[in-house]
DNA sequence: GGGTACCTGAAA
DNA sequence: TTTCAGGTACCC
């Protein structure tokens, strides 16, 4: 599910629901993420909800002068969700059962509802932080992110240019999809190196990058298996996605007529038109 | 750099 | 049965 545009609609789902919210306590099922239990929570107001690049950063309040707060770093990896369980646990047969999911790795319980961590594949990961988690490279969504500065980052990178686009060290946020879609909207093709764009090509790029972004986000991202926001509702960017997932069809640019292929770069699927993308 | 591991489920 | 999946970490 989750690249920035999905991580981004979770998080602004989820805190308007939980601003000023209560904690009862953290309930950890998956001894996968034993770590991240915790006894002292009971009490505490949720401060915050906040993305870093693709992960969910939720800010917990002192309750007294002297105490810290603290911060829940949740990374949702390739299957996890948070759902909103506003009546837990009334309701939770109603937020997990209908669409046959798992029961919960955990579930953060509040005054009043509840969050389940649901994660088929039990990628995700929690942990705990006594700093506000930082970020890890520039996030392509904020005002730094200009042709200068990706510019810089993107000299002398001897990496294909798609699989550099997912380096969460360089550029935070970007995922397989959406490293596709851009490459293709940019109309660079993904196997050139990534430092030997133009400056015309680096602009393009990221112009790409904002524009798409920016209208996953508006669209809550994309949904391929059932939903992803923490309602279970979905993501309507699917429809607008040019060549991911779309090998053999024609290229969606008018009049080129070229068939989008499929290849591997390390290890993971790239989409590109081999006409458009030079 | 490239390959493999971590997990489970859906689809071919 | 095999392949694939929106992500990262760790190996040489």
């Amino acid at each position: 599910m989750p690249e920035l545009p999905e991580v981004e609609t979770v998080v602004r789902q989820l805190a308007p629901r939980l601003a000023g919210r209560r904690v009862a306590r953290l309930v950890v099922r998956d001894p996968k993420l034993a770590g991240a239990r915790r006894r002292d929570l009971a009490g505490r107001r949720i401060a915050g909800v906040a993305r870093v690049g693709k992960r969910i950063v939720l800010e917990f309040a002192s309750r007294r002068r002297g105490e810290s707060p603290c911060y829940l770093e949740v990374h949702l990896r390739m299957t996890g969700r948070l759902l909103w369980a506003e009546g837990w646990p009334v309701t939770a047969g109603a937020a997990t059962g209908r669409r046959r999911l798992p029961p919960p790795r955990a579930v953060l319980v509040l005054d009043r509802g509840a969050v389940l961590f649901v994660d088929p594949r039990r990628f995700g990961t929690m942990r705990w932080s006594r700093e506000r988690p930082r970020p890890g490279g520039l996030d392509p969504t904020g005002p730094g992110f200009t042709t200068e500065a990706l510019a810089r980052l993107l000299a002398g990178a001897g990496t294909p240019l798609k699989p550099w686009l997912m380096r969460q060290d360089r550029l935070e946020g970007l995922g397989n999809i959406y490293a596709s879609e851009v490459t293709y909207a940019a109309a660079i093709d993904p196997r050139r190196p990534a430092g030997s764009l133009t400056r015309e090509e680096v602009r393009r790029l990221a112009a790409a990058t904002r524009r798409i972004l920016r209208a996953a986000i508006r669209h809550c991202g994309t949904t391929f298996s059932d939903f992803q926001g923490v309602l279970g509702t979905v993501g309507g960017y699917r429809r607008y996605l040019r060549v991911y997932g779309r090998a053999g069809e024609p290229c969606p640019r008018a009049g080129c007529g070229a068939r989008i292929e499929r290849i591997v770069q390390q290890g993971r699927s790239t989409y590109f038109c081999p006409r458009c993308q030079r």
